[in-house]
DNA sequence: TACAAACAAAACATAATCGATCATATTACG
DNA sequence: CGTAATATGATCGATTATGTTTTGTTTGTA
């Protein structure tokens, strides 16, 4: 008999336990009135660790309504902690390295990418001096300047370096500084200075969240830094960003859209957030589009 | 007696948790509860390792059936991660199709250039901060650096770089500078200027020309620049040359001999150039002998 | 070539999950 | 006290993920 209750006892308490231990709770501490707000917090703690949650794991752990933890993760993903999937949700903080997030994960939306990196690249002129900043959207240039003469291109993204050993008539130069893994950044003291240190005719920046209102944002401190002395060192400061990018805030402010020259994006975006821009005085370029 | 149960519940709860924990389960891990996204995660995880994937052996790992196989490897191909072919998947990842090229680069003498770059690997102690410079044998020394804690490597190839990705726990830092495409390597006013600014433990020294009364010596200036002031800015400056730099002098000087703390060559160096080395105070390590 | 075994594609079934909507409870605030 | 705002739960049709089955296709071997 007390063999069946412990049995019970185990089954059923198992599955929550695993990641009350995880996230760091014990037993007690659950009361049966926990604020929304607390309830997210969890559930960003775990993704710092774990890259995955599950909404039926969730559901069980906080002892609400399915209907409820997706609200939570709807309301996660505005602020751009994560991105849901059926079932639960995947992680987008920075801080968690999950090793090939950019090589794999970062390769969203090919098309779009493929199309707004063709724009730009008509943008670019023989003899011109450009920045290329890390991102994968920026990174989609590279292939294209085949026939451009007399380039000279700046960048911050090891990849990008490595992309431009093909083009052996472009003068490269890298900013140097640290190394942020997850995105493939170089950022941090070494970036800024040289950054702040040149004059670039173009400057093509990698975009994580625009909000036409709140301007653009990013999710790391540093990566916002090296972004704002980019623009200044600037005369034309290009922005690629794909529509899902669009109605996002990150947390570190970079600048107000009205500090872009040019922004390119896909036909995904909702017309609203386009005309805002206009009228904020940015050039708009929809990509794929006559 | 109710109290009992539940702490034995608890005791045996904490128990089954740290036994999954040692034995490396997580949640996610067990085929019930995975979503759809983390098993696609999981695949590109393992492209980036191995190139190749076979579809059963899918199916055996996840605990699906071979149609969600499918479907998933359909899906990664659609997004450009892989190709697939019967009974499987090819990586199209960046990173393993860079391989090759970069495998082509400097292949001269592999066996020796390992067996130097193991040797190498074998000084750099836990919490090192250490200087690789661009060089092939020295960029031999990354995959050796699986087991080392609290690194900090500092480097002037963007290869390097490239290949540090796969170690989280390092932190990398890159100097920036001017591009030299044919040999891979930062230099200029930027990387003379951060490293003049920085101090490391041990700098890891590629040699292009070493003759032993002459010194060191390189092709170009820039890389001769670069390489005196890294020699001023590291506590120990080991040298990594294969015989075939030996007596050799290029165009413009490095150093004397006498300023390397330690070299590593291999067991084709004629024994008198290692003795004149030694007689200047140079730790000489052979590669290949006891 | 013929044949067996493994693999793939398509069509269908099922269960889990999602989105939207409405109802209810709780809180905030005048 | 009443009302609005918010959070949560409940329900239902639509969507998605997965497994199953059937019917080709490829591959290797005699």
């Amino acid at each position: 008999m007390i063999d069946y209750v412990l049995f019970v006892c185990f089954r059923l308490t198992l599955e929550a336990n695993v990641f009350r231990l995880v996230i760091g709770w014990n037993m007690t501490e659950r009361g049966e009135c926990m604020l929304a707000d607390e309830r997210r917090f969890r559930i960003t703690e775990m993704l710092s660790r774990q890259r995955t949650v599950s909404a039926s794991e969730l559901k069980d752990i906080f002892n609400v309504t399915a209907a409820t933890v997706r609200r939570d993760l709807a309301h996660l993903e505005r602020k751009g902690l994560l991105v849901r999937s059926h079932g639960g949700a995947v992680s987008k903080l920075p801080s968690t390295n999950f090793q090939p997030s950019y090589d794999a994960m970062g390769r969203e939306n090919p098309a779009e990418k493929q199309a707004i990196a063709t724009e730009a690249a008509k943008l670019i002129l023989d003899g011109d001096t450009i920045f290329l900043e890390g991102s994968t959207t920026v990174s989609e240039i590279v292939p294209l300047l085949q026939h451009h003469k007399r380039l000279t291109v700046v960048t911050n993204s090891p990849l990008i370096l490595v992309e431009l050993r093909r083009h052996p008539e472009i003068k490269v130069m890298c900013t140097g500084g640290e190394l942020q893994r997850d995105v493939f950044y170089l950022s941090g003291i070494w970036a800024q200075r040289t950054i702040g240190e040149i004059r670039v005719d173009k400057a093509f920046l990698g975009v994580s969240a625009i909000d036409p209102e709140y301007g653009l944002s990013t999710a790391s401190h540093d990566e916002a830094a090296v972004k704002k002395i980019l623009i200044k060192s600037a005369k034309m400061r290009i922005a690629l960003v794909d529509h899902s990018k669009f109605g996002r805030q990150g947390f570190a402010f970079v600048a107000p859209a009205n500090e872009l020259t040019t922004l390119i994006t896909d036909s995904g975006t909702p017309p609203a957030d386009l005309k805002t821009l206009r009228d904020l005085g940015v050039h708009v370029i929809v990509a794929g589009q006559d």
